[in-house]
DNA sequence: CAAAAACTTGACTAGTTGGTCAAAATGCAG
DNA sequence: CTGCATTTTGACCAACTAGTCAAGTTTTTG
């Protein structure tokens, strides 16, 4: 026997056992939670076996590293909040479209709230963890888009407006409302949780936003 | 000698000598660089010691916690950030106020981007250390210009659009450009430093939410 | 149902970090 | 120039935390 090599979940190359599914869905769950209020630094493995229920040892069982953790749930999330902006429909009608887009965004900064801001923290600090998916996932598609809008503009269908500054604002205005939440309640106050306060939020936004390239004669 | 208290910088109420004050400048530099990008806990006390060039327990002299520093740096900071918003003239004209206003907050985030990150990291993360700043401060002078805002809506001068969250939509997309730098780097590539590039940010913005609220017929 | 594989954990270690302390060096008022 | 106050720092400590390990328990499988 040469293998001196520790066990470690998932070691069986292909098989994932049911437990291991239970578990690290349990530990990503726990993991986001902690990861999206406290961030990297600021959350322990400790922290995180606690919300878990289960020991640290066994946490590091299935995700040996505490980076794992962070990796693996920055690219489940990316993937997911990158999908309403491949919906964009170049044969679509442009002010619908973005209408769509828009709205889509929004929901999930209500949905997602902790995606966004796990999010927002890592790009804030630099993006270490994932430039690299910036440079080769977000850019050729937010490229692609904005060569869609910009056809738009061309053909008279929107207000002459750069393509990617407007891809930006929606960006920007839609994930306000998750990263910044605590400030928008400390303005707003008890208007925040109330019912149809998420459809005012959205009817401004789109209001505001969709007037400024409505196309002008 | 009954006295048993050690000495402290500023020991001597109403004093401070010449190399207090240089000496606390290295300190509140070098630290809104380090939590600008590390965040309040990814960073260390010795490493803004080394930046500010002094050892560690002569930093500690100066400012007795890691958590004094960041309070410090954070009360600087904030009244300055806010300057622009107090700075809407309710006599003024409502497009040209508000152009004004956008165009400070965008020169504010291209001048002090470390600022901006400090604080959005610091609401990203439950603003612990400014929520009474929040609803103490800042609260009733964004109740004062939306009441404003609101008059001007009232009065035919901007499109129905309600203030509070045109206010949000300001800030989100104004401060986009500081704290998602490394993001808008990764999409707009070279541009970002080029000469015109804030110019042309600037443009944008204006463009669009300057439209998205000017009055229509 | 027995053996192997997978899973679980208490106890531990090594490295980091916020903060202390006492003594030395420097600045400064008279 | 002298003596007191201010400033500076090396050495140190206690708390915390990522990760290890060996020994046990449970689950799966032939």
């Amino acid at each position: 026997m040469t293998r001196a090599t520790k066990k470690k979940a998932g070691e069986n190359p292909e098989k994932t056992t049911r437990i291991q599914e239970i578990n690290r869905r349990l530990i990503l769950d726990a993991a986001l939670d902690a990861f999206s209020t406290y961030g990297f630094r600021g959350t322990t493995i400790d922290q995180i076996a606690d919300k878990a229920g289960m020991s640290k040892p066994n946490l590091l069982y299935y995700f040996p590293r505490k980076q794992n953790i962070y990796v693996t749930l920055l690219e489940e999330t990316l993937e997911e909040w990158l999908a309403p902006l491949a919906e964009i429909d170049p044969e679509g009608d442009p002010i619908e479209q973005l209408r769509k887009y828009i709205t889509l965004k929004i929901r999930m900064s209500e949905s997602h709230p902790e995606a966004s801001r796990l999010f927002a923290n890592e790009v804030l600090h630099g993006a270490p963890a994932i430039s690299e998916f910036l440079s080769k996932h977000l850019k050729p598609l937010v490229d692609e888009k904005a060569a869609i809008i910009r056809r738009w503009v061309g053909e008279g269908k929107l207000a002459p407006v750069d393509p990617y500054h407007l891809i930006f604002m929606i960006w920007a205005t839609t994930q306000h409302y998750a990263d910044f939440d605590v400030q928008v309640r400390a303005i707003m106050g008890n208007q925040v949780g109330r019912p149809g306060f998420n459809e005012q939020t959205a009817q401004a936004v789109l209001s505001i936003i969709l007037n400024g390239i409505r196309p002008r004669l």
